[in-house]
DNA sequence: ATCGCTCATCGAAACGTTTCGACTGTTCTC
DNA sequence: GAGAACAGTCGAAACGTTTCGATGAGCGAT
């Protein structure tokens, strides 16, 4: 295995300007870099990543602390995560909120140059704290994804705007009984999906009949209420089974009912007919998380920003309007 | 922030004598090392990941590879590693099988000491291949998890002999007609499972209806043959499902219907009566995983051996036969 | 010709640890 | 009581990079 020592040998210049070459640190006169970079191909060489981190005093890898791996929503987010900070040279290292040691394990010194935290809503309340109390006494920038902290950088989902613009574009389209799907006892997702329902509603001055708000779609459809002709289904397992019950139902989509969906990591695209819906916005919160933290890796500063992303509203055709005033 | 440096400063010793008396990598006096570690614990001292690794040449980080992070089972499979790899004094770093380049970041030149790779049969073939040659071409022990490969070490969960584990119980009990319920066309797992199936129902001279052999909890009642009493329900997400078409069509587990299912990941022990089930063996499967690697980083050398790990049969209430037996 | 400037490069000192060989005493063995 | 074995410690040299300050060559302006 050849260490930067045989290449500069190799290329009979000194190991400062190979680094400088591989590094591009300092201006290097175009022959000898291109016999460096030839002169690294033909060797097979790649830099040592523990001398690097050494030498440099930080190793490029940002450690991301998520609550569990199978959580619904981590992988396309983890991914995008990933993709940021790769354009940016930087890797990702996973970390199991589980267990309080990978914590310790992930701060450790030198192991990484900074921590992306995603809270998810699954997580309970303690572990949150945990996290507070970890975040605050260690050197390492920290932003955190899903929950916002004091005095710890913060990017989170406004869910609540991607339920009111889901709601107002339902009523845009003539609906005045708009349903809501989704467990909104339990998931502070649904929760703040279910207060932006309401809230449109009460802007636009429908009084929603509480029997229109189902925990799923079984019973969205018998509610003893007269049925809405669209729903917002928040809960983001909630949309095939909907489309399910509503075929039973002899129920067509979009001429009997509309439906605004939520979450779109679970194929909905590919849903019959394609789902109009509120996407998360994965690659917005990976881009500012990884943005936040880079600026505090680099800039030294641990900054203390709060930013709130949009989920996009992906208009597809589960709603029919769209489609008649764009033909 | 206090190096080794300080601590041996302020104790009065050589920074080597802190290093011996902080890895046991040598004899310390009792007296010694306390002061040491007293000094360590004052002045909050952590050893830096980034000195560690260039100093021993290693960094006691194991990449795990695995396909993506929602693939069902990778969570307590991982888990199991990471309990493995920590009691072992490894940190675990996951990387996503998805993009090439990920492995290109993993087995960058000291970036981890072995790899670790998950093949799920999610996982199409060529990614399998591109898998074996990186694997082949790079000088870190790796270890390969469910599937085969000639010259990596492998460890992988003998399906087959859970099958005919299932089913031989399930015979044992007196049940002639024993149906299978799973997706046995795509996913190699079941294509196993099924081998075993019908390898057990062969050896026991019960010649199988094709049509007791269902793709799904639906189906596999309404099959236009004669009932199973018996149902070895191999895929993983199906087993609820089963159960709520037994309860539709007044079938009682176990008087009317003996069920064993397969996997024990998704609270099958919380199913009423509870799941008799073939486990998988994450716990051994880790720890087996984690010892070859093991031995190869530290032996130096890449051992090239191949683990079957049997499945566990949990024996539940689903069967009855056991019941009755041992009450 | 000399001064100051930039560009390209070099040598050496970090970075924080582990680890090797050597050096003390002390204790055991015959 | 001489020699060997051993516990406990030290000093210094790694490990492979980055990076700082210095150096020298080329060059236009004076």
């Amino acid at each position: 295995m050849p260490g930067i020592r045989e290449i500069a040998r190799e290329v009979g210049v000194s190991i400062s300007t190979v680094s400088y070459a591989l590094n591009g640190t300092r201006p290097i006169s175009d022959d000898t870099r291109n016999q460096i970079l030839a002169t690294v191909e033909r060797l097979g060489y790649r830099p040592d990543a523990r001398g690097r981190s050494l030498g440099a005093m930080r190793s490029r890898v940002v450690g991301v602390v998520i609550p569990s791996l199978t959580t619904y929503f981590m992988a396309p987010l983890v991914s995008a995560l990933d993709e940021a900070l790769f354009k940016r040279g930087y890797r990702l290292l996973i970390a199991h909120a589980e267990r309080e040691r990978e914590f310790h394990r992930l701060f450790d010194k030198g192991q990484v140059d900074g921590v992306i935290a995603i809270v998810s809503t699954a997580l309970g309340g303690e572990i949150g704290e945990t996290l507070v109390a970890h975040f605050k006494g260690q050197p390492q920038p920290c932003v955190i994804v899903n929950r916002s902290l004091s005095g710890v950088a913060c990017v989170r989902v406004n869910y609540l705007a991607g339920a009111f613009q889901a709601v107002s574009h339902l009523a845009d389209l003539g609906h005045k009984r708009i349903g809501f799907v989704g467990q909104a006892a339990t998931d502070p997702t649904q929760v703040a999906l279910l207060a932006g329902y309401k809230s449109a509603l009460q802007k636009l001055g429908l009084h929603p009949d509480p029997r229109w708000i189902a925990p799923d779609s079984h019973s969205a459809f018998v509610q003893g209420a007269q049925l809405p002709t669209a729903f917002f289904v928040a809960g983001q397992f909630h949309t095939f089974p909907f489309y399910r019950e509503a075929r039973n139902r002899h129920m067509r989509i979009p001429e009997d009912i509309a439906v605004v969906g939520f979450d779109d990591d679970t194929n909905e695209a590919d849903l019959s007919p394609p789902l109009t819906t509120v996407a998360q916005p994965h690659g917005e919160v990976g881009e500012k998380a990884v943005d936040l933290l880079i600026a505090g890796i680099e800039g030294g500063q641990i900054q203390q920003q709060y930013w709130v992303i949009d989920p996009h509203f992906v208009l597809r055709e589960s709603c029919g309007g769209a489609q008649s005033s764009l033909g």
